[in-house]
RNA sequence: GACCGCUUAGCUCAGCUGGUAGAGCAACUGACUUUUAAUCAGUAGGUCGAGAGUUCAAAUCUCUCAGCGGUCACCA
Protein backbone atom coordinates (compact mmCIF):
# COMPACT_ATOMS: atom_id res chain seq x y z
CA UNK A 1 0.00 0.00 0.00
CA UNK A 2 1.55 3.37 -1.23
CA UNK A 3 1.92 5.71 1.92
CA UNK A 4 -0.55 8.26 1.23
CA UNK A 5 -3.10 5.30 1.38
CA UNK A 6 -2.15 4.03 4.23
CA UNK A 7 -2.02 7.09 6.41
CA UNK A 8 -5.32 7.92 4.44
CA UNK A 9 -6.33 4.21 5.91
CA UNK A 10 -4.86 5.01 9.19
CA UNK A 11 -6.85 8.53 9.83
CA UNK A 12 -10.25 6.17 8.64
CA UNK A 13 -9.26 4.38 11.34
CA UNK A 14 -8.77 6.93 13.78
CA UNK A 15 -12.63 7.93 13.73
CA UNK A 16 -13.96 5.01 14.74
CA UNK A 17 -10.78 4.23 17.23
CA UNK A 18 -9.41 6.82 19.48
CA UNK A 19 -5.76 6.30 21.27
CA UNK A 20 -6.47 3.34 22.74
CA UNK A 21 -8.19 2.04 21.01
CA UNK A 22 -6.01 2.14 18.21
CA UNK A 23 -3.20 0.60 20.31
CA UNK A 24 -5.70 -2.04 20.77
CA UNK A 25 -6.16 -2.74 17.62
CA UNK A 26 -2.65 -3.46 16.78
CA UNK A 27 -2.30 -5.98 19.04
CA UNK A 28 -5.37 -7.82 17.82
CA UNK A 29 -4.42 -7.68 14.59
CA UNK A 30 -1.40 -9.25 15.85
CA UNK A 31 -3.37 -11.82 17.55
CA UNK A 32 -5.29 -12.65 14.41
CA UNK A 33 -1.83 -12.99 12.80
CA UNK A 34 -0.82 -15.50 14.80
CA UNK A 35 -3.95 -17.71 14.07
CA UNK A 36 -3.78 -17.16 10.68
CA UNK A 37 0.12 -18.42 11.03
CA UNK A 38 -1.13 -21.26 12.33
CA UNK A 39 0.22 -20.37 16.28
CA UNK A 40 -2.16 -20.12 18.95
CA UNK A 41 -2.16 -16.95 20.67
CA UNK A 42 -3.64 -18.47 24.14
CA UNK A 43 -2.06 -22.26 24.40
CA UNK A 44 -2.90 -24.48 27.07
CA UNK A 45 0.37 -25.05 29.09
CA UNK A 46 3.85 -24.59 28.77
CA UNK A 47 6.65 -26.36 30.98
CA UNK A 48 9.26 -23.67 32.25
CA UNK A 49 12.38 -25.63 33.82
CA UNK A 50 13.90 -22.67 35.84
CA UNK A 51 12.60 -19.23 37.42
CA UNK A 52 14.73 -16.33 36.55
CA UNK A 53 15.93 -16.01 40.31
CA UNK A 54 17.25 -19.57 40.53
CA UNK A 55 19.33 -18.90 37.10
CA UNK A 56 20.70 -15.56 38.55
CA UNK A 57 21.50 -17.57 41.57
CA UNK A 58 23.00 -20.90 39.12
CA UNK A 59 24.91 -18.98 37.00
CA UNK A 60 26.22 -15.88 39.39
CA UNK A 61 29.52 -16.86 39.12
CA UNK A 62 30.47 -17.19 35.27
CA UNK A 63 32.00 -14.59 33.84
CA UNK A 64 30.92 -12.16 31.34
CA UNK A 65 31.27 -13.50 27.71
CA UNK A 66 30.66 -17.02 28.70
CA UNK A 67 28.35 -19.32 26.70
CA UNK A 68 27.31 -22.60 28.51
CA UNK A 69 25.60 -25.29 26.48
CA UNK A 70 22.55 -25.42 29.12
CA UNK A 71 19.57 -25.82 27.93
CA UNK A 72 16.70 -23.67 30.22
CA UNK A 73 13.01 -22.71 29.61
CA UNK A 74 11.59 -19.84 31.07
CA UNK A 75 8.02 -18.25 31.13
CA UNK A 76 6.93 -14.66 31.75
CA UNK A 77 5.68 -11.31 30.67
CA UNK A 78 7.72 -9.17 28.52
CA UNK A 79 9.01 -5.83 30.07
CA UNK A 80 10.67 -4.32 27.63
CA UNK A 81 11.96 -5.05 24.30
CA UNK A 82 15.54 -3.46 22.86
CA UNK A 83 16.83 -3.57 19.29
CA UNK A 84 13.58 -4.59 17.71
CA UNK A 85 13.31 -7.85 19.45
CA UNK A 86 16.67 -9.14 20.03
CA UNK A 87 16.55 -8.65 23.30
CA UNK A 88 13.22 -9.26 25.76
CA UNK A 89 13.26 -8.50 29.33
CA UNK A 90 11.02 -11.35 30.68
CA UNK A 91 9.18 -11.01 34.15
CA UNK A 92 8.23 -13.80 35.99
CA UNK A 93 7.04 -14.40 39.76
CA UNK A 94 10.94 -14.56 41.41
CA UNK A 95 12.45 -11.96 38.84
CA UNK A 96 13.56 -10.70 35.26
CA UNK A 97 15.62 -12.20 32.64
CA UNK A 98 17.18 -10.99 29.45
CA UNK A 99 16.05 -13.37 26.24
CA UNK A 100 18.21 -13.14 23.56
CA UNK A 101 16.34 -13.69 20.05
CA UNK A 102 19.29 -13.78 17.35
CA UNK A 103 19.36 -15.04 14.05
CA UNK A 104 22.65 -16.89 15.02
CA UNK A 105 20.60 -19.25 16.96
CA UNK A 106 17.10 -19.41 15.63
CA UNK A 107 15.43 -20.53 12.94
CA UNK A 108 13.69 -18.23 10.22
CA UNK A 109 10.40 -19.51 11.78
CA UNK A 110 11.37 -18.50 15.63
CA UNK A 111 12.21 -14.94 14.42
CA UNK A 112 9.72 -14.64 12.24
CA UNK A 113 7.16 -14.89 15.62
CA UNK A 114 8.77 -12.00 17.23
CA UNK A 115 7.26 -9.32 14.66
CA UNK A 116 3.77 -10.91 16.78
CA UNK A 117 5.44 -10.15 20.24
CA UNK A 118 4.72 -6.97 22.35
CA UNK A 119 5.41 -5.48 25.92
CA UNK A 120 3.12 -7.21 27.92
CA UNK A 121 2.84 -10.56 26.20
CA UNK A 122 3.32 -13.93 28.27
CA UNK A 123 5.61 -15.87 25.95
CA UNK A 124 7.87 -18.43 26.37
CA UNK A 125 11.51 -18.97 25.63
CA UNK A 126 14.27 -22.27 25.31
CA UNK A 127 17.92 -21.56 24.46
CA UNK A 128 20.71 -21.88 26.09
CA UNK A 129 22.18 -20.19 29.04
CA UNK A 130 25.25 -17.17 28.63
CA UNK A 131 26.34 -13.85 30.50
CA UNK A 132 26.84 -11.49 27.52
CA UNK A 133 30.12 -9.50 27.07
CA UNK A 134 28.72 -6.62 29.16
CA UNK A 135 27.51 -9.30 32.24
CA UNK A 136 23.86 -9.86 31.30
CA UNK A 137 22.66 -13.45 32.21
CA UNK A 138 20.65 -14.38 29.33
CA UNK A 139 19.00 -17.57 27.75
CA UNK A 140 20.48 -17.23 24.37
CA UNK A 141 16.97 -18.63 22.65
CA UNK A 142 16.28 -20.91 20.24
CA UNK A 143 12.53 -21.14 19.91
CA UNK A 144 10.29 -18.50 21.49
CA UNK A 145 6.43 -19.13 22.07
CA UNK A 146 3.62 -16.49 22.52
CA UNK A 147 1.70 -18.00 25.23
CA UNK A 148 -0.60 -15.61 26.24
CA UNK A 149 -1.24 -12.31 23.77
CA UNK A 150 -1.65 -8.76 25.68
CA UNK A 151 -3.83 -6.46 24.45
CA UNK A 152 -3.84 -3.77 26.95
CA UNK A 153 -0.36 -1.36 26.58
CA UNK A 154 1.71 -1.46 29.96
CA UNK A 155 2.19 1.53 31.55
CA UNK A 156 5.47 3.53 30.42
CA UNK A 157 8.44 1.18 31.52
CA UNK A 158 10.77 3.86 33.26
CA UNK A 159 8.21 5.74 35.47
CA UNK A 160 5.57 2.90 36.03
CA UNK A 161 2.25 3.48 37.49
CA UNK A 162 2.26 6.54 40.17
CA UNK A 163 -1.42 6.88 39.91
CA UNK A 164 -2.53 5.72 43.40
CA UNK A 165 -6.19 5.35 42.16
CA UNK A 166 -5.10 3.07 39.22
CA UNK A 167 -2.64 0.71 41.24
CA UNK A 168 -5.67 0.14 43.60
CA UNK A 169 -8.38 -0.16 41.33
CA UNK A 170 -6.27 -2.24 39.00
CA UNK A 171 -4.13 -4.34 41.48
CA UNK A 172 -2.90 -6.85 38.62
CA UNK A 173 -1.42 -3.57 36.89
CA UNK A 174 0.57 -2.67 40.12
CA UNK A 175 1.42 -6.37 40.00
CA UNK A 176 3.07 -6.65 36.91
CA UNK A 177 4.92 -2.78 37.41
CA UNK A 178 5.71 -2.43 41.09
CA UNK A 179 7.96 -5.23 42.73
CA UNK A 180 7.45 -3.45 45.69
CA UNK A 181 4.20 -3.90 45.88
CA UNK A 182 4.47 -7.51 45.46
CA UNK A 183 6.91 -8.05 47.72
CA UNK A 184 4.61 -6.00 50.54
CA UNK A 185 1.51 -8.33 49.74
CA UNK A 186 4.32 -11.43 49.68
CA UNK A 187 5.19 -10.59 53.17
CA UNK A 188 1.55 -10.93 54.16
CA UNK A 189 1.01 -14.14 52.58
CA UNK A 190 4.15 -15.18 54.40
CA UNK A 191 3.31 -13.29 57.80
CA UNK A 192 0.02 -15.79 57.72
CA UNK A 193 1.31 -18.69 56.92
CA UNK A 194 3.62 -17.65 59.59
CA UNK A 195 1.38 -17.22 62.26
CA UNK A 196 -0.82 -20.64 61.57
CA UNK A 197 2.22 -22.61 61.28
CA UNK A 198 3.03 -20.92 65.16
CA UNK A 199 -0.26 -21.73 66.53
CA UNK A 200 -0.51 -25.57 65.17
CA UNK A 201 2.92 -26.41 66.17
CA UNK A 202 1.50 -25.16 70.11
CA UNK A 203 -1.00 -27.75 69.21
CA UNK A 204 -4.25 -25.36 68.68
CA UNK A 205 -6.81 -26.34 66.55
CA UNK A 206 -7.77 -23.61 63.83
CA UNK A 207 -11.55 -23.01 63.15
CA UNK A 208 -13.88 -21.16 61.28
CA UNK A 209 -16.60 -19.94 62.95
CA UNK A 210 -20.10 -17.61 61.95
CA UNK A 211 -19.64 -14.23 59.56
CA UNK A 212 -23.25 -14.00 59.80
CA UNK A 213 -24.14 -13.01 63.02
CA UNK A 214 -27.48 -12.82 64.45
CA UNK A 215 -26.55 -10.61 67.01
CA UNK A 216 -23.68 -8.33 66.99
CA UNK A 217 -20.93 -8.74 69.54
CA UNK A 218 -17.61 -9.66 70.65
CA UNK A 219 -16.57 -5.88 70.44
CA UNK A 220 -17.96 -2.38 70.21
CA UNK A 221 -18.16 -1.36 66.62
CA UNK A 222 -20.93 -0.56 63.92
CA UNK A 223 -21.44 -3.36 62.30
CA UNK A 224 -22.83 -4.22 58.36
CA UNK A 225 -26.39 -5.71 57.86
CA UNK A 226 -27.29 -7.94 55.70
CA UNK A 227 -30.48 -9.96 54.46
CA UNK A 228 -30.54 -13.52 54.36
CA UNK A 229 -34.13 -14.13 51.64
CA UNK A 230 -34.94 -17.75 52.75
CA UNK A 231 -35.00 -17.29 56.13
CA UNK A 232 -36.10 -13.31 55.89
CA UNK A 233 -34.00 -12.19 58.57
CA UNK A 234 -31.27 -10.00 58.79
CA UNK A 235 -27.42 -10.46 60.13
CA UNK A 236 -24.63 -8.69 60.85
CA UNK A 237 -21.15 -9.15 59.47
CA UNK A 238 -19.00 -10.05 62.31
CA UNK A 239 -17.34 -7.36 64.51
CA UNK A 240 -15.05 -10.21 66.02
CA UNK A 241 -15.43 -14.19 66.44
CA UNK A 242 -14.86 -13.73 70.38
CA UNK A 243 -18.14 -14.86 71.48
CA UNK A 244 -17.99 -18.20 69.20
CA UNK A 245 -14.38 -18.60 70.07
CA UNK A 246 -15.31 -19.19 73.32
CA UNK A 247 -18.20 -21.18 73.30
CA UNK A 248 -15.98 -23.90 71.44
CA UNK A 249 -13.38 -23.69 74.97
CA UNK A 250 -16.75 -24.52 76.57
CA UNK A 251 -17.54 -27.28 74.86
CA UNK A 252 -14.07 -28.79 75.28
CA UNK A 253 -12.98 -28.70 71.40
CA UNK A 254 -9.87 -28.14 72.11
CA UNK A 255 -7.66 -25.79 75.00
CA UNK A 256 -6.19 -23.88 72.54
CA UNK A 257 -8.36 -22.72 69.81
CA UNK A 258 -7.55 -19.86 67.24
CA UNK A 259 -9.25 -18.26 64.17
CA UNK A 260 -7.58 -15.82 60.79
CA UNK A 261 -10.40 -14.11 58.98
CA UNK A 262 -11.77 -10.88 57.98
CA UNK A 263 -13.73 -8.97 60.51
CA UNK A 264 -16.55 -5.92 58.75
CA UNK A 265 -16.95 -2.95 60.73
CA UNK A 266 -19.11 -0.32 59.23
CA UNK A 267 -16.54 2.72 60.01
CA UNK A 268 -14.62 5.30 58.06
CA UNK A 269 -11.93 4.09 56.08
CA UNK A 270 -8.52 5.97 56.19
CA UNK A 271 -5.05 4.86 55.97
CA UNK A 272 -5.31 2.64 59.03
CA UNK A 273 -8.85 1.78 58.25
CA UNK A 274 -10.53 -1.09 55.73
CA UNK A 275 -13.76 -1.63 56.38
CA UNK A 276 -12.91 -5.64 55.75
CA UNK A 277 -9.53 -6.14 57.90
CA UNK A 278 -8.28 -9.55 59.03
CA UNK A 279 -6.92 -10.53 62.86
CA UNK A 280 -5.85 -13.61 64.30
CA UNK A 281 -7.39 -14.42 67.68
CA UNK A 282 -6.68 -16.98 70.23
CA UNK A 283 -7.80 -18.52 73.12
CA UNK A 284 -6.32 -20.86 75.71
CA UNK A 285 -7.99 -22.50 78.72
CA UNK A 286 -6.30 -22.48 81.80
CA UNK A 287 -4.33 -19.07 81.14
CA UNK A 288 -4.68 -15.74 82.02
CA UNK A 289 -3.12 -12.04 80.71
CA UNK A 290 -0.25 -12.45 82.01
CA UNK A 291 0.32 -15.92 79.61
CA UNK A 292 -1.38 -13.93 76.54
CA UNK A 293 1.19 -11.44 76.85
CA UNK A 294 4.12 -13.92 76.71
CA UNK A 295 2.57 -15.32 74.11
CA UNK A 296 1.77 -12.40 72.02
CA UNK A 297 5.13 -11.31 72.52
CA UNK A 298 6.66 -14.40 71.38
CA UNK A 299 4.66 -14.64 68.52
CA UNK A 300 5.33 -10.96 67.13
CA UNK A 301 8.88 -11.26 68.18
CA UNK A 302 8.80 -14.42 65.56
CA UNK A 303 7.51 -12.98 63.10
CA UNK A 304 9.62 -10.06 63.03
CA UNK A 305 13.16 -11.92 63.43
CA UNK A 306 11.71 -14.54 60.11
CA UNK A 307 10.74 -11.43 58.17
CA UNK A 308 13.78 -8.88 58.72
CA UNK A 309 16.36 -10.98 60.84
CA UNK A 310 16.66 -8.35 63.23
CA UNK A 311 14.20 -7.27 65.71
CA UNK A 312 14.90 -3.67 65.25
CA UNK A 313 13.09 -2.33 62.36
CA UNK A 314 12.50 0.28 60.54
CA UNK A 315 9.46 2.41 60.63
CA UNK A 316 9.31 5.85 58.96
CA UNK A 317 11.26 8.14 61.25
CA UNK A 318 11.73 5.63 64.06
CA UNK A 319 13.67 2.70 64.75
CA UNK A 320 11.15 0.24 66.18
CA UNK A 321 12.56 -2.68 68.77
CA UNK A 322 11.11 -5.58 69.56
CA UNK A 323 13.77 -6.96 71.85
CA UNK A 324 11.58 -8.10 75.09
CA UNK A 325 11.06 -7.63 77.42
CA UNK A 326 8.46 -5.32 76.06
CA UNK A 327 7.06 -2.57 79.07
CA UNK A 328 3.89 -2.95 80.73
CA UNK A 329 2.37 -0.69 82.14
CA UNK A 330 -1.20 0.26 83.53
CA UNK A 331 -3.41 2.66 81.56
CA UNK A 332 -4.39 4.33 84.53
CA UNK A 333 -1.01 4.97 85.65
CA UNK A 334 0.47 5.74 82.01
CA UNK A 335 -2.14 9.06 82.20
CA UNK A 336 -0.86 9.77 85.54
CA UNK A 337 2.56 9.98 84.34
CA UNK A 338 1.20 12.50 81.43
CA UNK A 339 -1.27 14.38 83.19
CA UNK A 340 -0.31 14.34 86.33
CA UNK A 341 -3.86 13.39 87.58
CA UNK A 342 -4.72 10.02 89.26
CA UNK A 343 -7.53 9.25 87.71
CA UNK A 344 -8.45 6.40 90.25
CA UNK A 345 -8.84 8.72 92.81
CA UNK A 346 -12.14 9.68 91.06
CA UNK A 347 -15.41 7.86 92.28
CA UNK A 348 -17.73 9.25 90.15
CA UNK A 349 -17.29 10.59 86.28
CA UNK A 350 -18.50 14.03 86.86
CA UNK A 351 -14.85 14.29 88.68
CA UNK A 352 -13.10 12.46 85.74
CA UNK A 353 -15.06 14.97 83.33
CA UNK A 354 -13.44 17.82 85.27
CA UNK A 355 -10.30 16.39 85.49
CA UNK A 356 -10.54 15.87 81.72
CA UNK A 357 -12.07 19.72 80.97
CA UNK A 358 -9.23 21.12 83.19
CA UNK A 359 -6.85 19.10 80.50
CA UNK A 360 -8.46 20.44 77.79
CA UNK A 361 -9.65 17.01 76.33
CA UNK A 362 -13.10 17.47 75.64
CA UNK A 363 -14.94 14.02 76.56
CA UNK A 364 -18.72 13.31 75.45
CA UNK A 365 -20.53 14.16 79.05
CA UNK A 366 -22.55 10.88 78.93
CA UNK A 367 -19.18 8.89 79.21
CA UNK A 368 -18.61 6.77 81.90
CA UNK A 369 -15.76 6.71 84.09
CA UNK A 370 -14.07 3.93 82.14
CA UNK A 371 -14.43 6.02 78.82
CA UNK A 372 -13.35 9.18 80.29
CA UNK A 373 -9.39 7.86 81.44
CA UNK A 374 -9.65 6.02 78.21
CA UNK A 375 -10.42 9.36 75.92
CA UNK A 376 -7.59 11.03 77.99
CA UNK A 377 -4.91 8.32 77.24
CA UNK A 378 -5.81 8.68 73.47
CA UNK A 379 -5.47 11.78 73.72
CA UNK A 380 -2.19 12.21 76.02
CA UNK A 381 -0.62 8.58 75.89
CA UNK A 382 -1.44 6.80 73.05
CA UNK A 383 0.83 9.37 70.62
CA UNK A 384 3.69 8.68 72.43
CA UNK A 385 3.43 4.55 72.48
CA UNK A 386 6.48 4.32 69.46
CA UNK A 387 7.84 1.01 71.22
CA UNK A 388 6.18 -2.26 71.49
CA UNK A 389 4.42 -1.69 75.38
CA UNK A 390 1.89 -3.62 76.84
CA UNK A 391 -0.65 -1.17 78.30
CA UNK A 392 -2.58 -3.27 80.89
CA UNK A 393 -5.52 -3.24 83.36
CA UNK A 394 -8.04 -0.94 81.04
CA UNK A 395 -10.94 -0.02 82.99
CA UNK A 396 -13.91 -2.27 83.80
CA UNK A 397 -16.51 0.05 81.71
CA UNK A 398 -14.66 -0.06 78.15
CA UNK A 399 -13.88 -4.14 78.82
CA UNK A 400 -17.44 -5.82 78.79
CA UNK A 401 -15.92 -8.82 77.98
CA UNK A 402 -12.81 -8.69 79.91
CA UNK A 403 -12.65 -10.63 83.97
CA UNK A 404 -12.57 -8.25 86.61
CA UNK A 405 -9.16 -7.39 87.72
CA UNK A 406 -7.75 -9.86 90.59
CA UNK A 407 -6.36 -6.28 92.53
CA UNK A 408 -8.92 -3.17 91.50
CA UNK A 409 -13.06 -3.78 90.92
CA UNK A 410 -12.66 -1.24 88.12
CA UNK A 411 -10.37 -2.62 86.26
CA UNK A 412 -9.96 -5.37 84.25
CA UNK A 413 -7.63 -7.99 83.45
CA UNK A 414 -7.03 -6.55 79.57
CA UNK A 415 -3.80 -5.14 77.99
CA UNK A 416 -3.29 -3.83 74.49
CA UNK A 417 -0.15 -3.93 72.88
CA UNK A 418 1.11 -0.71 71.15
CA UNK A 419 3.47 -0.47 68.70
CA UNK A 420 4.36 2.75 66.34
CA UNK A 421 0.20 4.41 68.39
CA UNK A 422 -1.38 1.88 66.90
CA UNK A 423 -3.10 -0.81 68.95
CA UNK A 424 -1.89 -4.39 67.41
CA UNK A 425 -2.98 -6.73 69.89
CA UNK A 426 -5.60 -6.91 72.34
CA UNK A 427 -6.19 -9.43 75.11
CA UNK A 428 -7.69 -10.54 78.68
CA UNK A 429 -8.49 -12.49 80.87
CA UNK A 430 -11.74 -14.18 79.42
CA UNK A 431 -14.88 -12.86 81.74
CA UNK A 432 -16.26 -16.42 82.77
CA UNK A 433 -19.01 -15.63 85.76
CA UNK A 434 -22.22 -16.05 83.66
CA UNK A 435 -23.85 -13.60 86.13
CA UNK A 436 -21.46 -11.23 85.56
CA UNK A 437 -21.34 -11.16 81.70
CA UNK A 438 -25.31 -11.08 81.63
CA UNK A 439 -24.72 -7.93 84.00
CA UNK A 440 -22.12 -6.56 81.59
CA UNK A 441 -24.10 -7.70 78.52
CA UNK A 442 -27.51 -5.26 80.64
CA UNK A 443 -25.26 -2.40 80.42
CA UNK A 444 -24.53 -2.54 77.29
CA UNK A 445 -28.04 -3.12 75.98
CA UNK A 446 -28.93 -0.05 78.30
CA UNK A 447 -25.79 2.14 76.36
CA UNK A 448 -27.48 0.87 73.27
CA UNK A 449 -30.90 2.03 73.72
CA UNK A 450 -29.45 5.21 74.84
CA UNK A 451 -28.28 5.35 71.59
CA UNK A 452 -24.72 4.12 71.69
CA UNK A 453 -24.36 2.73 68.09
CA UNK A 454 -21.30 0.69 68.67
CA UNK A 455 -22.49 -1.22 71.92
CA UNK A 456 -22.79 -4.54 71.92
CA UNK A 457 -26.29 -6.25 72.25
CA UNK A 458 -27.59 -9.01 75.20
CA UNK A 459 -26.29 -12.22 73.88
CA UNK A 460 -27.90 -15.18 75.83
CA UNK A 461 -26.99 -17.71 74.37
CA UNK A 462 -23.47 -16.79 74.71
CA UNK A 463 -24.21 -16.08 78.44
CA UNK A 464 -25.84 -19.60 78.53
CA UNK A 465 -22.66 -21.36 77.40
CA UNK A 466 -20.81 -19.73 80.37
CA UNK A 467 -23.32 -21.31 82.32
CA UNK A 468 -22.20 -24.65 81.33
CA UNK A 469 -18.65 -23.63 82.46
CA UNK A 470 -16.25 -21.53 80.67
CA UNK A 471 -12.44 -22.71 82.25
CA UNK A 472 -10.37 -19.92 82.77
CA UNK A 473 -9.57 -18.97 79.84
CA UNK A 474 -7.04 -16.47 78.08
CA UNK A 475 -7.66 -14.60 74.84
CA UNK A 476 -6.02 -12.33 72.65
CA UNK A 477 -6.07 -11.02 68.71
CA UNK A 478 -3.65 -9.39 66.65
CA UNK A 479 -4.31 -6.43 63.39
CA UNK A 480 -2.98 -8.59 61.27
CA UNK A 481 -3.08 -5.72 58.49
CA UNK A 482 -1.53 -3.40 60.85
CA UNK A 483 1.65 -5.57 61.66
CA UNK A 484 2.41 -6.21 58.38
CA UNK A 485 2.34 -2.50 57.51
CA UNK A 486 5.00 -2.29 60.65
CA UNK A 487 7.07 -5.24 58.88
CA UNK A 488 6.54 -3.58 55.38
CA UNK A 489 7.42 0.04 56.49
CA UNK A 490 3.58 1.08 54.84
CA UNK A 491 2.18 3.75 55.52
CA UNK A 492 -1.30 2.89 54.11
CA UNK A 493 -3.10 0.14 55.00
CA UNK A 494 -4.25 -0.58 51.15
CA UNK A 495 -0.75 -1.05 50.49
CA UNK A 496 -0.95 -4.45 52.14
CA UNK A 497 -4.86 -5.57 51.25
CA UNK A 498 -4.31 -6.90 47.72
CA UNK A 499 -8.07 -5.51 46.76
CA UNK A 500 -8.71 -2.86 49.63
CA UNK A 501 -12.28 -1.06 49.31
CA UNK A 502 -12.46 1.91 47.26
CA UNK A 503 -15.83 3.55 45.69
CA UNK A 504 -17.16 2.20 42.75
CA UNK A 505 -16.53 3.84 40.02
CA UNK A 506 -19.49 4.79 38.00
C1' G B 1 -18.96 13.11 57.53
C1' A B 2 -15.89 18.19 57.35
C1' C B 3 -11.80 21.00 55.26
C1' C B 4 -7.74 21.33 51.70
C1' G B 5 -5.52 19.52 47.20
C1' C B 6 -5.27 16.69 42.55
C1' U B 7 -7.66 15.04 37.65
C1' U B 8 -4.22 17.22 30.32
C1' A B 9 -2.37 11.26 24.83
C1' G B 10 -2.18 4.11 26.77
C1' C B 11 1.73 5.72 30.84
C1' U B 12 4.87 9.76 33.23
C1' C B 13 4.45 14.84 33.01
C1' A B 14 4.87 20.36 30.82
C1' G B 15 1.35 24.03 29.48
C1' C B 16 2.93 31.64 33.03
C1' U B 17 -1.29 37.08 34.23
C1' G B 18 -7.42 33.51 29.33
C1' G B 19 -5.63 33.75 22.67
C1' U B 20 -8.21 26.71 19.50
C1' A B 21 -2.81 21.69 23.30
C1' G B 22 3.26 19.90 23.98
C1' A B 23 7.49 16.43 25.43
C1' G B 24 9.46 11.59 26.83
C1' C B 25 8.10 6.49 26.94
C1' A B 26 4.65 2.98 24.54
C1' A B 27 2.47 2.33 19.25
C1' C B 28 3.16 2.58 13.78
C1' U B 29 6.73 3.07 9.12
C1' G B 30 11.77 2.67 8.02
C1' A B 31 17.31 2.56 9.22
C1' C B 32 20.85 0.15 12.38
C1' U B 33 22.19 -4.44 15.11
C1' U B 34 25.22 -7.75 21.29
C1' U B 35 21.37 -3.96 23.77
C1' U B 36 20.63 -2.31 29.25
C1' A B 37 15.37 3.74 29.99
C1' A B 38 19.52 0.97 23.05
C1' U B 39 20.12 4.67 19.00
C1' C B 40 18.55 7.58 14.43
C1' A B 41 14.65 9.55 10.92
C1' G B 42 9.55 9.95 10.22
C1' U B 43 3.98 9.05 11.31
C1' A B 44 -0.19 8.77 14.16
C1' G B 45 -2.54 9.46 18.83
C1' G B 46 -6.57 14.48 23.01
C1' U B 47 -14.61 15.83 24.49
C1' C B 48 -7.74 18.87 28.83
C1' G B 49 -12.54 14.14 34.83
C1' A B 50 -18.28 15.51 33.79
C1' G B 51 -21.82 19.53 33.44
C1' A B 52 -23.10 24.65 33.62
C1' G B 53 -21.56 29.84 33.69
C1' U B 54 -18.42 34.47 32.67
C1' U B 55 -15.95 36.07 28.02
C1' C B 56 -15.18 37.95 21.25
C1' A B 57 -12.19 33.72 23.14
C1' A B 58 -11.60 28.83 28.72
C1' A B 59 -7.02 23.23 29.90
C1' U B 60 -6.46 28.20 32.29
C1' C B 61 -11.52 32.23 35.75
C1' U B 62 -16.49 30.94 38.67
C1' C B 63 -20.12 27.29 40.31
C1' U B 64 -22.10 22.21 40.70
C1' C B 65 -21.00 17.05 40.47
C1' A B 66 -17.66 12.60 40.39
C1' G B 67 -13.30 9.86 41.59
C1' C B 68 -8.76 9.89 44.17
C1' G B 69 -5.28 11.76 47.87
C1' G B 70 -4.02 14.35 52.53
C1' U B 71 -5.61 16.19 57.35
C1' C B 72 -9.43 15.85 61.03
C1' A B 73 -13.74 13.15 63.16
C1' C B 74 -15.19 7.71 64.22
C1' C B 75 -12.42 3.39 64.88
C1' A B 76 -8.50 -1.55 64.90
Amino acid sequence: MPKQEQAQAQKEDKQTAGGQAELRKVREDKRDALREAGLDPYPYKYEPSHYAAALHEAYKDIPDGTETEDSVRVAGRIMAVRNNGMFLDVQDASGKIQVFCHKGSMSADELAKLKFFDIGDIVGGEGTMRRTPRGELSVRAIKVEMLSKSLLPLPEKFHGISDIEMRYRQRYVDLIMNRESCDTLRVRSKVISLIRRHMDDMGALEVETPILHPIMGGASAKPFVTHHNALDTDFFLRVAPELYLKRLIVGGFADDVYEIGRLFRNEGISPKHNPEFTTIEGYHAYKDYFDMMDMVEGLVQKLVMEIHGSLKIPYGDYEIDFTGPWQRKSMVDLVTEESKIDFLQFETAEEALRAADDLGISVDPQSNWGQIVEAVFEELVEPKLIQPMHVIDHPLDISPLAKGHRDNPRLVERFETFVNTWEIANAFSELNDPAVQRERFAGQAAAREAGDEEAQMMDEDFVTALEYGLPPTGGWAIGIDRLVMLLTNSSNIREVICFPTLKPKK
